[in-house]
DNA sequence: ATTTTCCCCTGCCGGC
DNA sequence: TGCCGGCAGGGGAAAA
């Protein structure tokens, strides 16, 4: 399931592929994909207009138009964005969604196996748009400015388990169930802790877990546990760096304790009963 | 306001 | 072999 740094692989991708180009088609074949609006209407805000830039916020990508406007994709779960050289023959995908054509003839299809992605129209507001974003995402977590005293201002007075709380985007952006597991896990924090009980010490080990876990996802090119795959097609590589995700039953990497599996705010989470006391 | 629950989708997997 | 219930999950809406 692809998060922030899956995103951010498909967003570094397909920036010097993209940037420049004009776009001479968009074709719909899932109207799903840009439910409530029609298909006609995303086609015309897009056709004739150049790609100026390739942007992220959280799990949202977006493609910078010469018109101001912006177009934001989210993967969900099972979305992929595959991409096809001029002269490339793109492969064949009965979970096709969309496919945008370029002006030298590339092409870059919208691939969703289960049909949550969707694609729409952020009008032109210069492109910052800071309003809407700040409205549904909280700090960039790979931003210099996410320091320990951010973070904690997004935990303090929750009662809500820590784990829930790092999957709220309002909170901290781009985490998702992969990593929220993972970087617990590094900073030895149990998933149900409440969020606002985490002490200074905690807070920041926390901090430093995030952010690292979300680098060495970007350096692996994300984790293929699932549908996720590059803009070429390829997985990543962070499924195989996953210590507890996933990993039930298999044996703590630091202290040997089977890793334990359960359930919370609706998500499987994966936690070592040892490194991480409820307390 | 915060937190929890439900729901959307489809493919996969275990059980019978 | 084949059918079927259950599960997976990001995020938005609705409920608590």
């Amino acid at each position: 399931m692809p998060e922030l740094p899956e995103v951010e692989t498909v967003r570094r991708q397909l920036e010097p592929v993209l940037v420049g180009r004009s776009i001479a088609a968009v074709r719909v074949l899932d109207p799903l994909l840009v439910a409530p609006v029609n298909p006609a209407r995303l086609r015309r805000a897009l056709v004739g207009h150049a790609v100026v830039g390739l942007g992220r916020r959280g799990k949202y990508l977006q493609v910078l138009l010469d018109s101001g406007d912006t177009l934001v994709m989210h993967l969900r779960m099972t979305g992929r964005l595959h991409h096809t050289a001029p002269g490339g023959r793109a492969p064949a995908d009965r979970h096709r969604r969309a496919r945008f054509t370029f002006d030298d003839g590339s092409t870059l299809d919208f691939s969703d196996t289960r049909r949550f992605g969707r694609a729409w129209m952020l009008p032109d507001d210069g492109h910052a748009n800071a309003a809407y974003w700040s409205a549904r995402l909280g700090p960039e977590p790979l931003d210099p400015a996410f320091t320990a005293e951010v973070l904690a201002d997004a935990l303090r007075g929750r009662s809500a388990p820590i784990k829930a709380t790092l999957l709220d985007q309002r909170r901290v952006a781009g985490i998702g169930n992969i990593y929220a597991d993972e970087a617990l896990f590094q900073a030895r924090v149990h998933p149900l802790r409440p969020a606002g009980d985490l002490d200074e010490h905690e807070v920041a080990a926390l901090r430093d877990a995030i952010v690292d876990r979300l680098h060495v996802g970007i350096d692996q090119g994300g984790a293929s546990i699932d549908r996720y795959r590059d803009t070429l097609g390829r997985p990543g590589s962070m499924q195989d760096m996953l210590r507890v995700h996933r990993h039930e039953g298999d044996p703590c990497p630091v202290c040997g304790t089977p890793i334990v599996k359960s359930r919370v705010a609706q998500r499987g989470t994966y936690h070592c009963p040892e490194c991480q006391p409820v307390d």
